[in-house]
DNA sequence: TTGTATGCGTTATCAT
DNA sequence: ATGATAACGCATACAA
């Protein structure tokens, strides 16, 4: 109860306990080698004290710091106008607490500096084990960590990217298909997707994905890269609506850029779903609360959060781990997307 | 180059370059109290080692763990649908990184748990510093800190709730003056609000200056609480646009509520903004993308992240910070709001 | 300038 | 069962 002023180590609870510091630290970690009468003691004058074992002190002599690390890339706009990454993190934090980690946030400016962190966190034992997002093709950081074995990594990535390193996997082209075969049904024969910068995995995951499926069902695909911003949302909107004959159906590779799709739309002229059909990959509440509400590809990031936050703990603890998937993305169809219309 | 498998220590490096730890350690620190010769012969040597310090042994030498603190609560919608937290964390971390500071995220499930995270790190060292979010009345965090003022603490919220804690401060009331005086110059004389919950000290604060500026300029005012989702912000919508008179105007606490209202009036064939005008407290790429786009209090949440880490690193050196002021709110005027429609 | 010795607060080993 | 004592890896006061 009394908060002491000046640090309480685990000398004083020894001392007022009137026994050794060994005594202590085996009864405040639960372990044989000390009797229950001086335990009881122990535990009592610790609590009495207000002693905790200092963090820095116990990362020394056990060689853990019980947290987990992360860098996340500099990009206030994407981070915050994504979903993605706080529900991520609101999963691997709710799972991590349950198991008394941290996490270890870091902001990287760019792609060098991220490296330098993760290897000055691997050199510095700063960390127990480190997550990877956001993997692009060939991507160092993975060479970087088959070089550092010591240190546990997960990297949450289409498993072609990931070569051989523990894999949260997504099926996004199984993701794809669903999306595709949606509109398929509705007699789309003429889509377009709108996607996210070009030099990102799952980017190019998705491309090959929808290239093949397409190709499959004889369906005209077309598809076009930008920042993810609304603004080049809506322009390359007004781009595909612009062509000759313009696609029936436009996937947006988030929720921003179908909701500003949906206002070119309505500002155009174009109705929403009668004459265009709006899809978008990643949902959140802002498809909901959309009008029309917009049909998207749904999957629990919470989950895969608590999914990959778990895995790492069992990496840390010596377990192997291959690679998991992911809960799988579910189509949650709204009123954007309809029957394709009539032509010619 | 060669990356070691075994820790290699600052002995190592001694042993290496013919010279004693202590000459490591200045060499490296670059501290005075060995030579130029030999101090570029450790620094030579050191990198060939790969050596980098421990950060346990760091943190325990110099009870300095280069780390800040944040406990985020555990609501992953309000996490994720809300920018403002991803771009605190982005502003915070853009700061931290540049001081080599990280910061360090745990997730509380309900507020007692929160309280004893903090205890926790208080206690154990875990941190150089917290950072406090959220607060809400005669919240018992501020208590917490008092008790030890050898953890220095930064709170960002109205001063009003801060009893004297450093603080980061908005003006909240500034903002609800910029809101309602925009909505009276163009002629409503009868507004409403969708807040948040009540709980927040933030809404509190909102209500009532709210009530004060309404009052003020002879303005009829009402307030409905929400919990922030979409589907809770079109249900208030509803039911005040069936009272009678109907506000010509509504202010929402957040975004999405903003949106839904959005589709609400579409449904109802009320227009925005001939029948009704609609602004948002936050603002977001959301309200930019939205059609017709949302007047929103727009405020730099990243800058005000970049702020309360600067602010933390001086409560870290042991400077005083008082309160100080974030980056004023400014009103982005888009096609949501218009003149009040002429009702007898 | 350089090397030795000690403290930081735990955990863990080894006698007793 | 208990109590000295040695790691853990670095920083630093002090001695040489």
């Amino acid at each position: 109860m009394a908060a002491q002023k000046t640090k309480v180590t685990i000398f004083d609870v020894a001392k007022a306990s009137g026994v050794s510091s060994s005594a202590v630290s085996y009864a405040l970690n639960g372990k044989p080698g000390v009797s229950d009468t001086t335990r009881a003691k122990v535990l009592q004058v610790a609590r009495e004290l207000g002693w905790k074992p200092n963090g820095a002190a116990q990362s020394l002599a056990q060689a853990k710091t019980r947290r987990i690390g992360l860098v996340l890339g500099y990009d206030p706009q994407l981070l915050a106008v994504e979903p993605y990454m706080m529900s991520l993190i609101s999963g691997l934090g709710a799972e991590l607490e349950e198991k008394d980690y941290s996490l270890l946030v870091r902001m990287s400016m760019d792609s060098d500096d991220e490296d330098s962190i993760i290897e000055d966190w691997v050199a510095t034992s700063n960390v127990d084990a480190m997550l990877l997002l956001n993997l692009e093709i060939g991507d160092p950081r993975i060479e970087l960590m088959k070089q550092n074995p010591q240190m546990p990594v997960l990297a949450v990535a289409d498993a072609s990217l990931t070569a051989g390193l523990p894999t949260l996997a997504s099926d996004d082209a199984a993701a794809v298909g669903l999306a595709v075969r949606h509109l398929y049904d509705l007699g789309h024969r003429n889509i377009a997707r709108v996607a996210g910068p070009e030099e990102l995995g799952h980017s190019y995951i998705r491309d090959a994905a929808f290239s093949e499926v397409t190709a499959e069902l004889g369906v005209r695909y077309r598809c076009l890269h930008t920042d993810y911003t609304p603004a080049a949302g809506a322009d390359a909107t007004k781009r595909l609506l612009s062509v000759n004959p313009a696609p029936t159906a436009i996937i947006y590779d988030n929720d921003v850029m179908a909701l500003a799709a949906e206002g070119v739309a309505a500002v155009g002229g174009v109705k929403v779903p009668q004459e265009l059909s709006i899809m978008s990959w990643d949902d959140s509440f802002m498809c909901e609360a959309a009008h029309p509400g917009i049909t998207a590809l749904n999957r629990d990031i919470v989950e895969s959060g608590r999914i990959a936050a778990s895995l790492m703990l069992k990496l840390i603890d010596g377990e192997e781990v291959d690679v998991v998937e992911e809960p799988p993305y579910e189509l949650r169809v709204r009123e954007s997307t309809g029957p394709a219309p009539q032509r010619d």
